[in-house]
DNA sequence: TGTAATAATAGTAATTATTATCATTAAGGA
DNA sequence: TCCTTAATGATAATAATTACTATTATTACA
């Protein structure tokens, strides 16, 4: 799946590094403008295809959450979200795992669970 | 938002009692094929129109999972579901919501949470 | 420190899922 | 039954993402 030799590309770093430094979930879109104003020649397909294997090699996170766009997560580490309704914006929530849940779930399903994700859904601050 | 006189066509009933009948969680492209060997001349559009529309409508739930697609639930009530990471099948998983969770989720947050979504993730059964 | 092999890029085209448009049809109340 | 208009079927348009391809640049190694 991954190519062998893994090139560490300017570009990639600093999608990487940018991500990282954000609090928010951005869409690829939103990643794209943000690096733009360091990399103002980078096409929105190479930050797709980076955003996509950075989250297969484990460095960050695709999120599913509501909206028609994909969200990217530049924690590695599991940890639960809130979403806005209204404006779609996604906060992390610093609350514990809750690791009995898994054990609860495996006994009720002939599934192997390798993880879990918890995501609360409300009005924002700003648009309540 | 809604339309005021609600008409239940043909087309939004059969859909219903279809997506009622399933145990699985459908996308929309699915619901067209299935609601098909009943209507054979209903249109996609119709599907997804009436499918958004029994979910404004609280009839049914749009699900934001894992892929490119939407699916929906014929199952009203708050529930918990185990998706599978290589075939993206859905199941249920009928274990007791959590309710402590969200009044812990209150204390780290300023937006009103108004629900909650728990997704395991793993293999199903015929992938693994 | 060249240089060869090839992963990755920029730019663009294609694809996929979903939504919008609009002339026509058919619920459902009077 | 008839009238109003919500809803439909057919199709076009949009939005998000992925694929393609000639060119560039990273990295291993002589």
């Amino acid at each position: 799946m991954l190519p062998e030799p893994f090139r560490m590309t300017k570009q990639r770093k600093i999608i990487l590094d940018e991500i990282r430094k954000l609090k928010s979930h951005p869409t690829a879109d939103e990643m794209y403008h943000l690096v733009r104003k360091k990399l103002p020649r980078i096409s929105l397909g190479t930050v797709y295809r980076n955003l996509e294997m950075l989250t297969q090699t484990g460095f960050i996170q695709k999120l599913d959450v509501g909206g028609s766009q994909k969200r990217f997560d530049g924690m590695a580490h599991n940890h639960y979200h809130i979403r806005c309704t209204r404006c779609s914006r996604v906060d992390d929530l610093e609350i514990d795992l809750d690791k009995e849940i898994e054990h609860t779930a495996k006994k009720h399903t002939d599934f192997d669970i390798v993880r879990h994700n918890l995501e609360f859904v409300g009005l924002c601050p700003d648009c309540k």
